[in-house]
DNA sequence: ATGGGTGCAAATCGTTTGCACTTGC
DNA sequence: GCAAGTGCAAACGATTTGCACCCAT
């Protein structure tokens, strides 16, 4: 099924006029096939795995295009490398377990519309945001 | 009034067995006196210009200890350098102006509490959070 | 006096880039 | 065929760190 999206992809690139490598090809697919948050090492590792000969520049490079492209869109959790996570889904925010480094998704369709409110309010309109939660288990005592 | 502000946080320092060095002190009054969001360079070269002879690297290292001591906050927004804000005031967002690059501040008790609604939800209790509107002036046509 | 703090320069780390070589269209 | 894409290694920019010296306590 990921393959599916990725055939999608290709043929979505190519009619905005990008040109679709071998490299792209192959990282299309190991974006596809990720469901979690993975940073440009990372998906050179998996995309290593798989057996597509893929420089890091590329999968820097390619990440910036995809990016533009809005296939893609770069997490930046504090100190830690970028991550990515395919643009398909609906719109989420994170949430980030301090002691494990899980991330979870989460959206709150009131907090969306306070965000625009206050921009609103001061004479602006979003253009992105970030929120991220750090967070940790809660303890029952 | 900074300087009183900063005489009190030497204090504080001094209290909880940090050092007092000329370097810090320095750093100390500059910070008191800063009510924007600079990054290190910015600090460096503001210590500069008043003649505190003070290293780079111990810019580095003071705002860490200062961090440490929950006297100032980092900042990171996108891909710029951190930047950091005395941690006397009241808890507060951000909001980026894309265009300008002006930080302003904002607050929602609403966000906030909807936060720590959705981290108990799940299980958790917010650590910290990090909320940022990037923004671009509504434009009136 | 002594352990923490500092300056300097070198090292780190994620990311970007110049250049010569490939390759998709 | 040719501009766009790639690999490599070198360059980058922010930040950190090893080490010899210094100074608050």
């Amino acid at each position: 099924m990921s393959e599916k999206r990725a055939k999608e992809l290709e043929n979505a690139l190519r009619s905005a006029g990008v040109r679709l490598t071998r490299q792209r090809a192959a990282l299309l697919r190991v974006i596809a096939a990720s469901d979690d948050h993975p940073d440009a090492a990372e998906l050179h590792a998996r995309a290593e795995a798989v057996g597509a000969g893929v420089s890091l520049a590329t999968v820097y490079r390619t990440l910036t295009t995809l990016q533009a492209q809005g296939v893609i869109e770069k997490l930046e959790f504090q100190g830690e490398p970028a991550r990515w996570e395919a643009a398909d889904q609906k719109h989420h925010d994170h949430m980030i377990d301090i002691d494990t480094g899980a991330v979870m998704e989460f959206t709150n369709e009131r907090i969306e519309r306070l965000q625009a409110e206050i921009a609103a309010e001061m004479g602006y309109e979003i253009v992105h945001h970030r929120l991220e939660l750090y967070v940790r288990r809660r303890r029952r005592d």
